[in-house]
DNA sequence: GATAACATGTACATTACCGTACACGAATAG
DNA sequence: CTATTCGTGTACGGTAATGTACATGTTATC
């Protein structure tokens, strides 16, 4: 918290900017805790603060008139929620909440918006990611009419394992069904049948992630490449858990 | 094309600019034409151009491994082909093709990024584009998965309609299909029923748009959303092209 | 320890698609 | 003017979902 210390927690964002940038930043900075199924931002509310997430993840929804939600992006600690409102936006356009609890720096949203705008290297550091989730969601919204419950649900549990440290989330599948935007009962089925594969493991609201490579050959190709993505050319692998089993390149 | 002249097309990034911003662009803007299907960034290819649309449609594909396409964005007059380039990305995450012929201002893609850099003006008019962006991929990604092909599909042809000056589009059922992603038969049935009740008329190869307020109460609420978003809060209206019926605020 | 609320299992008829195939008229090329 | 390609119409069996319903076990509440 002192002036002059360098970041050392696990936001990408912030730890992409250099010393000097990171110390005008700090100040502003607030530590909080992300409480599962918190709202963060919700559709054409104004962003009050922006949230560069730490541990856990986030989860970016549309919502439809009839209340059906699905999710179209998710947000662990290589991102920030509240891009919109750095880019100048005053309301958010989509839904946002906490999909797996954890903590966040948060910062109010004006604020950071200048930081961006006085800064060439919070702007590289900020547009590299927004530039990750607009992939994110064109793959999702192909993923989404390409692929099955199977496939999906799979993709699913990996994109959401990479961004936590445990294989164990909490998750029920009433939920899981609405974030892929099917029947509760559908997820059902097929959970039963990925643990049946012993993929994974679950008991009331809790899964448990056993065979990654499994999940990997279950998952349709979108997660591959949003991983590639997300990992990039860059030397980022320290800041992932550390797992012995990532991303053959065996893959077809 | 002389110096310090304002800028009078109608793009509207360019249209945002002030004039002295845009005097600094202007040299480095080449106007080209954009034929039909022609490919303006390949997936993983260097982006060496961006592309400030003026007339016309592009399309922003995701293309899967087994080579099935689908669309997840649209561009028209009011944005930009290669905003990832003006994030520093060196190449295109999606496969852009022209969608309807028109007209772009072209221009050296690291010239636009140093415009974006240095110009405050410039960035504000790119950012509020790429927010909106953002959100129509969300809502398609939604969109793909929650409503029917029918809903679909009249979305789409609101959406195009939107963005040309003509009722007359060139579009084939098989076009049509890959980008909702659907079978080409599925796409002539659709067609069919809509010209059946009046809403359309096609013939080889070429749609005409006959009755907006039809479509629209055919269509998901998804048209609505982007639509609203799309003419924000601004007074944009101006830029489009004159029709009689604009949505009509009686929507569901 | 009883009761309520929640998470999961399962079934069944229905629907909106799919993959594929084939036919026919319209545009185009020789 | 003929041949070929292209765009469209249509059919048909197959399947992956759907909406709904009800049952059972598990955790939380009091």
């Amino acid at each position: 918290m002192s002036p002059a210390s360098r970041y050392t927690g696990r936001n990408r964002i912030l730890a992409a900017l250099p010393p000097e940038d990171f110390d005008r930043f700090s100040p502003a900075l607030q530590p909080i805790s992300l409480s599962l199924r918190q709202v963060i931002h919700d559709v054409s509310s104004p962003i009050e603060h922006v949230y560069f997430v730490e541990q856990g993840v986030c989860s970016i929804l549309t919502i439809m008139a009839d209340d059906s939600a699905i999710e179209v992006g998710m947000i662990g600690s290589e991102g920030m929620v509240g891009v919109s409102a750095v880019f100048g936006s005053a309301t958010s356009g989509q839904h946002i909440i906490v999909q797996i609890p954890g903590t966040a720096l948060r910062m109010d949203a004006a604020r950071c918006k200048a930081a961006f705008d006085e800064s060439a290297a919070v702007r590289m550091a900020v547009l590299r990611f927004a530039t990750a989730l607009m992939n994110l969601s064109a793959q999702t919204a192909a993923c989404n009419r390409l692929h099955s419950i199977e496939q999906r649900c799979a993709r699913w549990l990996l994109m959401a394992h990479d961004r936590i440290q445990s294989d164990i989330m909490p998750m029920t599948h009433e939920f899981l069904a609405s974030m892929l935007g099917v029947r509760r009962a559908g997820v059902t089925v097929t959970a039963g049948e990925l643990q049946r594969s012993g993929l994974i493991r679950y008991h009331h609201g809790q899964i448990t992630i056993r065979d990654r490579d499994g999940l990997q050959a279950t998952a349709c190709e979108c997660y591959r490449i949003d991983h590639e993505r997300f990992m990039g050319s860059s030397q980022n692998q320290h800041l992932l858990p550390d797992r012995s089993s990532r991303i053959p390149t065996h893959a077809a």
